[in-house]
DNA sequence: CGCGGTGTTGAGACCTGTCAAGACGTGTGG
DNA sequence: CCACACGTCTTGACAGGTCTCAACACCGCG
C-alpha cells in the first residue's frame, strides 16, 4: 500500500527495516476523495500529514482577483503536505485532480520519528527540500521559459517523476489534467495552452488524448524544455 | 554575531538556552566575500551550510540560453543554503549581492543536532519549509501578477522580512539591488522594471535612490501587490 | 433534453520584450 | 589629469508573445 512511497524514498537513500517499520506504524487508515474536491484548506490548523497513494493532487494558490496558480503537482508516493508538520497550517489549498486514495500520518507520529529516528528525519527533511527544488525549477519556467518550453518542461518532469514509481510505459503516462489546470500550473491562459499543445503535436513531439500523454521524441522535447533532471535529485546518497 | 539569526528563529518558536548553546557551538569562523562573487556553485558537493550575518545574497538559476532567474533573496540571519544539508549539492548558485559576512556550519554539526536536539531540528526544518513557502509566493508572482504587482509584492516581502531582524526604519530600508537584478527576481526585463519603478514613483508609493527604498504608502502598496504576510509564518508556535 | 465542462478557433488588444541610443558616475590606465 | 571603458539608469520606437473576448463543437450527465 505504501510501496510507492518507499520506492520514492529508496531512490534517494537507503531505508532500514526498522525505519520502514516506523513508517508503517505511523500511517493511518486509507481514505478516498473524489476529483475536484479540496483535501486541505489553506490556513486551517493541521495535525496530520497526508500520504498520497493513488491519484494526482495539486497545491493551489489564489489571488483575490481570481487568478490561480498551481505551485506543485503531487503524485502517488508523495506526501502532499509533509511541510504542514512544521508549518502547522498551509499557505495554499491542496485539491484532488483525480479520484484519490490517501492515508493520514499524525504529526505526533512524525514528532516521535524526529526523536527516535534522526536519519529517517533527515530523509523526510530532504523530501520537503526536494519540493522546494521543484518549486525553484517552476519559478524558472514561469519567469524565463516561453510557453512551449514551459509545457515541454512540465511533461519532462512528470515523465521522470513517474518513472521513479514505475508509472510510465514506453514514454507514455496517464495525464489527467485539463488544459485549464495545465494553464494554472504554467502561468498561462487555457487558450494559449491549447495553441501550444497543438504546436507540440504539429512538431511530432507528443500525442495527448483521452487523458493519456505519449512523448514521441523525448530528446527533442527535453531540448526544447532545456530539461536537466538534476533538480529531482535522483542519485542515491546517505542523507 | 549570530543574534539576527536567533531573532529570526525566536520570531517563530522558543529556542532554549541549551539549543542556543548548540547553535553557537556549531557556527565556525566569520568570513567575508565581495559583492558579485559566487558563494556557492551549483552541483558542487557541499559539507557545510552558510549562515549569512551581513549583506544580501541571491539564489540564481540560469538557462543555457542566458536567461537568469533569481529564486530567493537571503537576508542577514538567514541560512543561504540550509537545504544543502539534505540535498548535498545545490540546483542553483548563491551569489553575493553586496559585500557579505557569513559563517559556516559544518554538516556534521547539523547532523549531531538532528540526533541530540529533535526540537531544534524541527525548527531548522521549518526554516527550509519557510523558504519553500516564499518560493510558492514568488511562483504566484511570476505566473499571475502584473509587473507592477510583482515589484510591489517584492518590496512588501522584504519590508516584513527585514522588520523581523530590525533592519527597517520608518518604512525605509537599504535596497542594494540593481534594476537588472530586480528583473532577474521578477521574470521581467530591466527596461520594463525601470518603467514600472517610475510608475510606482509617479503614484507616490515609493522613493528609491542611492540604494535606499522608502515606502511612502504601505497600505496602498500592499493593496496593489495583493500582499498577505501569512506565507512568512510570523506567528510564534511550538514546532 | 438541456447544461456545464472541455477543447478549439479567430480577431484584435495589450502588456512586455527587443533594440538602440544617450546621460551619468566610477574606476583605471596611460 | 585626461581618455576611455564599463555598469547603471533612462527613454523612444517598434515587435511580438500572450491575453481577451467571443463563438462553436463535442460530450457526459442529471
Amino acid at each position: 500500500m505504501i510501496e510507492t512511497h518507499l520506492r520514492k524514498l529508496r531512490a534517494r537513500d537507503d531505508i532500514s527495516a526498522e525505519e520502514e517499520a516506523a513508517i508503517r506504524a505511523a500511517v493511518g487508515e486509507v481514505d478516498r476523495i473524489a476529483a475536484h474536491r479540496t483535501l486541505i484548506r489553506a490556513w486551517k490548523p493541521i495535525h496530520e500529514s497526508t500520504l498520497l497513494l493513488k491519484g494526482w493532487t495539486a497545491r493551489v494558490k489564489d489571488l483575490e482577483s481570481g487568478e490561480r496558480q498551481i505551485t506543485e503537482i503531487n503524485l502517488p508516493g508523495d506526501f502532499v503536505d509533509l511541510h504542514s508538520f512544521t508549518l502547522k497550517e498551509l499557505d495554499h489549498d491542496v485539491v484532488a485532480l483525480t479520484d484519490c486514495e490517501f492515508a493520514p500520518v499524525p504529526h505526533e507520529k512524525l514528532e516521535a520519528i524526529t526523536v527516535d529516528f534522526p536519519h529517517l528525519t533527515r530523509v523526510y527533511w530532504f523530501s520537503t527540500d526536494l519540493d522546494a527544488a521543484i518549486h525553484r525549477e517552476w519559478m524558472l519556467s514561469a519567469g524565463r521559459r516561453t510557453a512551449i518550453g514551459r509545457v515541454a518542461h512540465l511533461f519532462c518532469e512528470l515523465l521522470v517523476r513517474l518513472e521513479v514509481t514505475g508509472c510510465v510505459e514506453d514514454n507514455s503516462y496517464e495525464f489527467p489534467l485539463t488544459q485549464v489546470q495545465l494553464a494554472d500550473c504554467l502561468g498561462l491562459t487555457a487558450v494559449h495552452v491549447n495553441r501550444t499543445l497543438q504546436e507540440l503535436r504539429r512538431q511530432g513531439l507528443i500525442e495527448l488524448r483521452e487523458k493519456r500523454l505519449r512523448i514521441l521524441n523525448v530528446p527533442e522535447l527535453k531540448r526544447i524544455a532545456e530539461f536537466d533532471p538534476g533538480y529531482l535529485y535522483l542519485k542515491k546518497q546517505p542523507r
